[in-house]
DNA sequence: CAAAATGTTTCAATTAATGAAATAACTGTC
DNA sequence: GACAGTTATTTCATTAATTGAAACATTTTG
C-alpha cells in the first residue's frame, strides 16, 4: 500500500542447517506487519507475510493472547497494550534511552535555527531508522518518518552513519543529498560518534528549495555542533548503564 | 531483580485443546523479558522465563537475527533496532497516536498548574499502563514510571479507568489515592472517555505531603478539566482512523 | 591452575506446528 | 431476503520442525 516501503520484515535466514524455529519467526513477522501497518485483517496479514490463513490466525491468535494485539470488532487486528508497554519501556529504559533523551534538546535546537525538521536516527543492518525528531514549525515541514528506515546507502544519514571520523585529520563533514528517497526532499546529516565510531546521526530534512544556499550552509553546521555536543555528552559522565532498575 | 514487578508476561493459557504455538509464546515472553530487564545473559533469561538454556538460546537467536535483539560484547542482550523501530512506529501511527498526540498538551498544562508530573495510562488488562508523561520541573519529582504497569484494582489510574461515566447524573470525579504502590506517593486521576466509556486517564502524581490540601484540590479540579478536554478533542473531527498511510 | 559457571553444539525422540479442505459467518448486491 | 462472493474459523491427518539432555567449549572465579 505504501507506494514506496523502504522498511519490512526479514529474510536473513539463508543457513542451510542449524535447527531455526519457524513459528517464532513467523509471528515475530506478523507483529512486524501489522504495527508497520497500524490495522490489519487475517487475510491481509497472511498475504503480507506469506502464510496459510490458517496458520497467520492461529499466530495472531497467540498475539492476541498476549495482548501484544488487539482485535477491534471489525475483525482487524492491531497493536495493542502490552506492545505498547514493551515500546514505551524499550524507549525509557533501553539502551537507546540515554541517547534519545541527550538527543532531544539537540533537536529542539536544530529546529530553531534551521526552521527545518530534525531526526535522530540510527543504523539497524544496512538501513538507518529514524527513532526520534522535532517537526518544524512552519506550515511547509517534513514528517511523519519517524518509524521508517531507510537505505544506508546512497542517502545523507546513511552516509553520516558510515563515515569513519577517526581517519586522522578528518574533521567531521556533513553530507547532504537531495531526492535521494523523495524528489525535492534536502537532508543534511551529521554523526553521532562514541569511540569506536558513528552509533546515530542527526539529520535535518526540508524541501529542497527552501533548505538550499546559505540556509543550508547554516543548517550544515548546526547540525556538526550539535552531533558534537551529543558526542561529547554522552562520552562524559556515566558511560554504560545496562540494567534498569534504580 | 525488581522488589516489586507490577507487570511482567502472561499466564493466559487456560485453553486445553485447539494448537497453540509453544514456540511462539516463547519467543514473545524472551521479548518481553529482555526489553523488561533492558538487559540480560542467556541463563538469566532462560530462568525468568522457565526454559532450557539450550531452547532459549536458539530462540534468542531468533530475535537476534530478526534485529530485535542485539546481542553486546558481553554476551547479554538488548532490544536491537528493529524493535525500536516498531516502537516508535506504534507509538507514531498506531491506534494510540492520537491519543499521545493530544494528551501531550494536556499533560503539559497539568505539569504547569501543579507542578507535578503528570502521566497518560491505558488499560492492559487488569492492569494500567502509564504510556506517557510529562515531568514536574521541581527537583523532587516523580519520574520513571513511563512503560510501568500497576494493578488496576486499589489504584488511582485504575479506578478513574474503571468508573463509568455515562451513569447518569454522575458528574466526572477526581479519584485521589495515597500509597497504595508506593508510600508517600498521592495520585489523583481522571478518566479521558469515549462513547463507550473510559479508554485513558491521566494522572498527577506527587509526594504525599506536597500533594495536599489545596493543592490536592487544585490538581483535581485540574485534573478533570484536562481529561475532559482531551475527550472532547477526541471525539470531535476526525472519529476514527485505522490506515497508516497518508 | 583447578573448579565452577556460562555459553554453544549435537542429535534422536516425538511433540507440536502445519495447511488443505470443509464449514461458518459476514458483506454487499439485486 | 436470498445469492454470490469474500473472509473468518474449525478440523484433522501428516510429518516437518521443535525440543532438551547431554557432551563439549569457553570464560570467569577462587
Amino acid at each position: 500500500m505504501n507506494p514506496a516501503t523502504p522498511s519490512q520484515a526479514n529474510h536473513p535466514a539463508p543457513a542451510p542447517s542449524l535447527h531455526k524455529s519457524r513459528s517464532a519467526e513467523r509471528v515475530l513477522a506478523l507483529l512486524d506487519t501489522v504495527v508497520a501497518e497500524g490495522t490489519l485483517s487475517l487475510t491481509a496479514a497472511a498475504a503480507r507475510t506469506g502464510m496459510p490463513v490458517s496458520t497467520a490466525l492461529r499466530h495472531l491468535r497467540v498475539l492476541t493472547d498476549c495482548g501484544y494485539l488487539v482485535k477491534n470488532k471489525a475483525g482487524t487486528y492491531s497493536v495493542g497494550t502490552s506492545f505498547l508497554r514493551m515500546a514505551v519501556a524499550s524507549l525509557q529504559s533501553g539502551p537507546y534511552a540515554r541517547l534519545i533523551a541527550v538527543t532531544q534538546p539537540e533537536l529542539e535546537y536544530l529546529v530553531e535555527v534551521t526552521e527545518e525538521s530534525a531526526y535522530l536516527a540510527v543504523r539497524d543492518g544496512d538501513e538507518a531508522v529514524y527513532i526520534a525528531t522535532v517537526e518544524s514549525r512552519r506550515a511547509i515541514r517534513h514528517v511523519g518518518w519517524v518509524g521508517r528506515s531507510v537505505p544506508i546507502n546512497g542517502t545523507a544519514v546513511g552516509e553520516a552513519l558510515l563515515s569513519d571520523p577517526l581517519a586522522p585529520g578528518s574533521r567531521p563533514v556533513p553530507v547532504v543529498n537531495t531526492g535521494a528517497i523523495e524528489p525535492d526532499i534536502t537532508a543534511v546529516s551529521a554523526p553521532i560518534c562514541d569511540s569506536s565510531g558513528p552509533i546515530a546521526a542527526l539529520s535535518v530534512l526540508g524541501p529542497a528549495d527552501r533548505l538550499a544556499g546559505s540556509r543550508l550552509e547554516a543548517a550544515a553546521t548546526a547540525a556538526i555542533e550539535a552531533a558534537e555536543a551529543t558526542s561529547s555528552t554522552l562520552s562524559s559522565p556515566e558511560a554504560e548503564r545496562a540494567g534498569v532498575n534504580p
